[in-house]
DNA sequence: TCCCTGTAGTGAACACTGTTCTCGCATGCA
DNA sequence: TGCATGCGAGAACAGTGTTCACTACAGGGA
């Protein structure tokens, strides 16, 4: 049962119509930066006049949140599909593609990233009702896999301890009113210490986009996966050897 | 010798005018954010023209720059004041210190801190002349009471092992070199727990103040000290009790 | 088949922005 | 007291987002 049975020339024209304007602020976004996107060149760009984008577009600020819903969905899919060709028997393998996807993304898609996870666009405020939902989906998932990890007894008994430890009441009620808003079947320690991998990779990868890593690290990639292996061996122990 | 013998009536005015451009910048700065500085309203909320500024600023990126590399000097001094207001005699308690003025800083000035580490303002790129050497203020700062700690032997031996057997050999090159160049005394080890500690503090930081950990921690501030001192127990072990 | 409704697109207009220019005024030095 | 220079004002230009009246035309009902 084909929705659109018959797709009207109409439809078809503006469903194109939304595809090119998408393309061209995306374009402009690589191009001049996050703030600066301009309604007048996305329409030059295609050759329209600028009211005619306000037929799609209630405005700048209605297109800025369409790119920043599909630049959250667009990284969530590509951690997604790294953690789904990883190896699934081997969790930590699993956690870690998820990880690089994520550095990866970023790195390759700079404006996007900024876009999301930068300071936010000045004299926009983001509408939450529409954003918050694909912004977490991408810890959801990553969550997700730390509970299996969970599930498989694969959590270090004396970085838990430690962590525990560490754990003050105020972190902890927060943690655990967290874990059971989301559903996340797993103790606090464990999941205070699959944040604190999260919290770390992101920064990392943020100040990397960002270029505050340069000046002291030309290639940051390396020090990336020594940091993100240093937090799964901490979490889940170091990786298993081939069929072990 | 004093340069300034006479202050004439005109460098009086020009200083004062300085400073309430820098003042009435700041204020639109903190309420409308980062790029959406408006030299016109600067000029408005002065009572003076535009291109008067121009007597003071070559322009909208001359300003930015100056509250750059003004942000960039305060955060650095609330750091070191922090720092030099801890027991000096406990080095632990000493990188605490900062670290936490780090953060509350960042969370007191949001603009200036968005400003300086958020996602570049579009159109604009820093000179790199004016800003790198501010920019490095706080890390040389904060590693020369990492080689503190270690000349005073508190790193733990059997983390710097496992530090050690994680660093991949592009990641030593890169932070010897780095240690090489700046002058830090300090195993190669020792700056990457350093290191790391910095960026994860850095990261939960940035993601405070650009309002990605509230969904998750309406309150950031007690898993921030619980990440911190994760971090501090590793390179240089748990607080020591007093007197101990 | 025709006609009417509503959609897409246009171009002008308004209120903003940064930047540059010319023009007067008054400060401070000789 | 002169006079060069610093400082401020205001107009102008090119750019921005947004709104509005207006024209073509696609498409469903009579």
């Amino acid at each position: 049962m084909v929705t659109t049975e018959k797709p009207t020339l109409r439809a078809r024209r503006r469903e194109q119509m939304l595809i090119d304007i998408r393309a061209a602020a995306r374009r402009q976004l690589l191009a001049e930066g996050a703030a600066a996107l301009s309604l007048r060149a996305v329409a030059r760009d295609l050759g329209i006049a600028v009211s005619a984008l306000y037929r799609y577009f209630d405005g700048r600020d209605a297109l800025l949140t369409d790119l920043i819903v599909a630049a959250f969905t667009a990284h969530a899919e590509a951690v997604e599909a790294a953690t789904a060709e990883a190896d699934g028997d081997d969790v930590r393998a699993v956690l870690r593609a998820g990880f690089l996807a994520y550095r990866d993304w970023g790195v390759a898609h700079p404006a996007d990233f900024a876009l999301v996870y930068g300071a936010p666009v000045p004299g926009y405020r983001a509408p939450a009702a529409r954003t918050t939902q694909p912004g977490t989906r991408i810890t959801d998932h990553l969550t997700g896999l730390a509970v299996q990890a969970w599930e498989q007894g694969r959590f270090d008994e004396a970085t838990l301890r430690h962590r525990a430890a560490r754990l003050n009441p105020d972190t902890e009620r927060e943690l655990a009113r967290l874990c059971r808003e989301r559903g996340y079947r797993l103790p606090v320690p464990a999941f205070a210490l699959a944040y604190d991998c999260f919290v770390a990779v992101h920064g990392a990868v943020a100040m990397e986009v960002f270029d505050q890593l340069r000046p002291v690290l030309p290639d940051a990639a390396p020090y990336l996966t020594d940091l993100l292996d240093t937090h799964l061996d901490a979490m889940v122990g170091p990786a298993r050897e081939r069929g072990a």
